[in-house]
DNA sequence: GGTCAATATATAGACTGGCGATACATGCGT
DNA sequence: ACGCATGTATCGCCAGTCTATATATTGACC
């Protein structure tokens, strides 16, 4: 059975995601998802379901912080960096990177198989 | 709170990373976790109890098969790619490398290019 | 005026899967 | 004899994602 619509790749990566999406600026749940989508190619598809639980447990770690502007009709959570949270972000980058070398490298074997000597 | 050795980002990627170990050729399950830290620089440290569950996992889902050697005093459970697992594991690598190039994306407008003092 | 879809946030419950702990047995060095 | 590395395995815990559901507003279409 497969259980996520995204490949599970991402389990490991919404939190890194979500950040990298809110460090071009400020944004509320909707807005973010859609911005997330957009700019993946349509490749990230973050459920609500998954998306509010994660933003909650960001604010919890004051990685994010919110502010409710009620002003329209339609109440909306704003959501921006904290300066802990930028600095979570670059560090999280950084490791991403070395982690994605990591399997590049183990990939680069099986695409491209260097004949062992024997 | 942390929860896992390795970093997250592995939680989506070890059915990949032991697919493509097994690439190489048949492993039982101590070496294939020898060979994948030793492979990844140290970085990545399948645990036992994480392993052989997913080992049984792979079987049941048939991209591996193992056959018990029992000639010597230590038992030792050989698995292999099987021809499914051959063709899941080079499928699965090039998703890999979209989600990657993906991320990557998201990534390089948060990064500053200052990698190295040149 | 009524209905529907999109917008917007939220929670509950199911399910997956990695992890630490634990168990058990063998081989080897000392 | 003892301890440590080798080797496989399972259990319970729990973090985190997904589906389904609830609620409310807005705008379009009829």
């Amino acid at each position: 059975m497969k259980s996520s619509s995204n490949s599970d790749w991402m389990k490991g990566s919404l939190d890194l995601m979500v950040l990298s999406v809110l460090a071009s600026g400020s944004k509320y749940g909707y807005l973010l998802q859609q911005e997330l989508q957009q700019a993946s190619g349509g490749l990230v598809e973050l459920q609500a379901g998954t998306m509010y639980p994660l933003l909650h447990r960001l604010e919890a770690e004051e990685w994010i912080r919110s502010r409710w502007d009620e002003t329209t009709g339609r109440r909306r959570k704003w959501y921006e960096l904290t300066d802990a949270g930028r600095n979570r972000l670059t560090q999280q980058a950084r490791e991403w990177e070395s982690y994605a070398d990591c399997i590049r490298a183990l990939l680069a074997r099986v695409i491209d198989p260097v004949p062992r000597p024997a």
